[in-house]
DNA sequence: CTAATTTCTTGATATTTATCAAGAGCCAAT
DNA sequence: ATTGGCTCTTGATAAATATCAAGAAATTAG
């Protein structure tokens, strides 16, 4: 029951075929959305077994965090997987003399350390949240059932994790390509709304510039 | 019979067993080889199945192309994957008044647009030949006869994959974190061969800098 | 081997971005 | 409401990197 407000399911499609990529969208996605998952889930499988989407929804848990809590701590395991259902996490490596915002998920989107999630490692991010945030969570063993238990599971999971390649990939892109204005302006353009919601710094690290630089470039854009 | 020679195939590790991650790189590969792939099947299936790997290798056709000639060319779509058994390819994309090298490839490695090969669309980069190049490629068609054979594939090739999702990662933050000497120094430690192989201003773009600042960081570096 | 072409280096200069420092604005807790 | 602590802005300056132009070195083609 969980997650079926999300999973919008529509029985169409009624032949199994093969999932189109998003519109390739430069830069504004990293973990990916569970409308997302679902389109892909319903694209791949046909129609959606509505048993097996019960099942998935069943494995995840209701959490929540306090603004300021951890969600991962770098050097941790990350045994967890979660969906935003409402709040943001700020993804970061703390250096010795500063912390490196790598990325901000927000309300709809996927967080983990996915090496860590997937390979048991230490975890090489810290993940913080930036208010209070309330997430779908599934451990790591529950999630392994969900393999076992819908055979074409891993292709699927494939699918969805080449997506996010592709997005790091284009984001490797806009650094070898785009001045730090470029990058903002956009970023800017396809998510206005973070704009408001976080610290700028974090924005500005994450976009590879200083909070100086990064306000410089705001305030030439609103003139 | 192909590819048995770089299949390095030990029957040892009789448990199956979690693979484990391969040292953390950073930023030293992209796509990634053909041992690290058998260390993962390997360590995935536990013993190798002789069969499945001869199916694997018969798949793979022995193909070449002279320098200059392109592997693929954006806008196309990808119907190959190839393993490169000797030479170098460089993937980059021209924009109006530039070429920007996203990555070069080289002897070991796999190569193709994943995106464009997982979703047939058309590829974002070129990937053309800086030398005389000796490949085993498996067309779509047949890799995707793999998945259908060998039970376990998706779920190994979902591990491969977030392995590349992880280098693609370190390499975005090293564009957060480095100066460009800082990067420099870095994919030096790590790729000096390169350095005599292939032109240094593609190195330059693909470490996000312009020829001349690389070669004055080069100089530097030198004395 | 030689000529043509490409690649690399170097210098001068411009532009972009970072750094440092100070103050202003904004929130949140008391 | 007031205080304290963040966060953002602004200015002055420094450092990093890009651009443009020319020549040197290396490579390739004939």
């Amino acid at each position: 029951m969980l997650l079926l407000h999300h999973l919008q399911i529509k029985n169409e499609n009624n032949n199994k075929k093969q999932p189109k990529p998003l519109p390739h969208s430069h830069l504004n996605h990293y973990y990916c959305t569970m409308s997302e998952l679902i389109t892909y889930i319903q694209s791949y499988f046909g129609v959606v077994q509505e048993k097996d989407v019960e099942l998935i929804a069943s494995l995840f848990k209701k959490t929540s965090i306090k603004k300021g809590e951890y969600f991962l701590k770098s050097g941790k395991n990350s045994n967890q997987l979660s969906f935003i259902q409402e709040g943001l996490l700020r993804i970061f490596v703390a250096t010795e003399d500063k912390e490196i915002t790598q990325w901000i998920s927000t309300k709809g989107y996927f967080v983990t350390d996915l090496s860590s999630f997937v390979f048991q490692t230490p975890s090489r991010w810290n993940i913080q949240a930036l208010s209070d945030t309330e997430l779908y969570t599934i451990n790591r063993d529950d999630y392994t059932k969900i393999g076992q238990l819908i055979p074409a599971w891993h292709e699927l999971e494939k699918l969805f994790i080449v997506r996010c390649f592709i997005i790091l990939e284009d984001r490797i892109f806009s650094h070898l390509s785009m001045t730090a204005e470029e990058r903002y302006q956009f970023f800017f353009a396809h998510n206005k709304e973070l704009f408001n919601q976080v610290p700028l710094q974090y924005i500005a690290s994450m976009l590879g510039m200083t909070p100086e630089t990064f306000s410089r470039i705001r305030k030439k854009q609103l003139s």
